[in-house]
DNA sequence: ATAATGACATGTT
DNA sequence: TAACATGCCATTA
């Protein structure tokens, strides 16, 4: 099964959160280059299973766990967030804005997005500030 | 080509 | 606050 483009960014831009910080599907789908492809990102990490991919560092946007899936269950994903220091209640809920992780433009730009685009980006999207 | 599905997001009730 | 509805996108049937 031939990996889209679609899927090759998902990877890079989760594979660049840091440790200890998250980021929603939406702002996945807003660094890859098309903003409202937030299902599709759910999609692919539905999909893909891979070591070096730190699919636990990304949660909705209301700043929940959102995963429904037997292979990765949630309360694996809240593990892997709190042996991060991620604190995230029994709910599966954490304070998002306290986790976020926002590219920087050097980076978005590194990942091939037009000047324009990423001017866009800043202007946007900016969460909690 | 068309319809359906999903680890989403956002606005309206 | 929570349920509902609508919009979106990649992928599959």
């Amino acid at each position: 099964m031939a990996e889209s483009e679609f899927t090759k960014g998902v990877v890079r831009v989760v594979r660049s959160v840091p440790f200890g910080r998250v980021v929603s599907y939406g702002q996945v789908a807003v660094y890859l280059g098309f903003p409202r492809a937030a299902r599709g990102v759910g999609w692919v990490l539905r999909q893909t299973k891979r070591e070096e991919l730190p699919w636990w560092r990304v949660v909705n946007n209301a700043g929940r766990i959102s995963i429904k899936n037997w292979e990765h269950p949630a309360e694996e994903q809240r593990e892997r967030l709190r042996s991060e220091g991620v604190e995230v209640g029994e709910d599966f809920s954490l304070e998002i804005e306290k986790y976020r992780f926002q590219a920087g433009e050097e980076l978005l730009k590194s990942w091939g997005l037009p000047e324009e685009y990423v001017r866009m980006v800043g202007e946007k999207f900016r969460w909690g500030v």
